[in-house]
DNA sequence: ATTCAGTTGCAAATAATTTGCATTTATAAT
DNA sequence: ATTATAAATGCAAATTATTTGCAACTGAAT
């Protein structure tokens, strides 16, 4: 019911596609492909499509209520918001989880920035590795 | 002169081709796109193939000559590797350009991954902006 | 000059994402 | 409840970025 409400006031309609979305990011409690997301949504709504979720994604982050990540092999990934606030993430290169990090380096570079004139909009911090469950060996692929 | 010698210690020939993707990033001095350089070495060798680019944008990257950056919006950038070691950088969103930093926050987070059993492989942290030349405002698209 | 692995051009294939459009649906107004 | 309508969806086709198979070519070692 929280969702919805979410929903309406970012001036969204609540569909069953949008809830299914929620649905399967809120389970995992990681961040998930367009892919991974789509192939979820469809053990829900069998009937989906991709280009609904492409939409949804792009639409909901646009709107606060998930957040994208892009990754050095140049797909996204897409997880809720966190309400807490700014973070970044780190990647687990063996189950592709990603967890959040609360430190952000933009204070330690605000001076060199100005030194050099430049004005920062976004930026982003990305740690790749291995989580405690598959090790620094990693899991093969 | 210089660059065939890098070229030869990497185990790769010296070609046309790679010499006119240095050439081309070293004029520049900055962070192209696959495309930009293309465009920029058809201007040298008319005939080139993009897939020749793709091929050794990639190869000299992995060798070490080239190093290359993945922006949010998934496209990747090469320069030429800086051999003064590890840095990252700024891309600007007025003119494309991109800017070295020395800053680096792994070592400020190194405590906070070690507690999350985390090992960390590769990490990415990049500032998008705009460069003393494009303002604050920007200049369009 | 000969050899041969490495390299290139070409064309076709992938993969990720986007778009146009007709149909459907959630919501606000009746 | 019914209706009107803007928003959302499904579908198919288009884009964009990148990769791959393969035959022809070339740099470098002999």
């Amino acid at each position: 019911m929280e969702l919805e409400n979410l929903l309406k006031q970012r001036g969204l309609k609540v569909t069953d596609q949008r809830k299914a979305i929620v649905k399967v990011l809120k389970d995992c409690n990681c961040m998930l492909s367009a892919r991974d997301i789509f192939d979820k949504v469809k053990q829900i709504i069998p009937g989906v499509n991709f280009s609904t979720i492409y939409r949804n994604l792009d639409l909901m982050s646009r709107k606060g209520i998930l957040c994208g990540l892009m990754v050095d092999t140049g797909v996204s990934l897409y997880g809720l918001h966190r309400e807490e606030g700014h973070h970044h993430h780190l990647v687990c290169k063996g189950c592709g989880r990603s967890m959040a990090i609360d430190y952000c380096p933009m204070s330690s570079v605000e001076k060199e920035l100005a030194k050099k004139g430049f004005s920062p909009t976004e930026h982003e911090f990305i740690v790749y590795g291995f989580c405690g469950s598959c090790g620094t060996s990693g899991r093969g692929e």
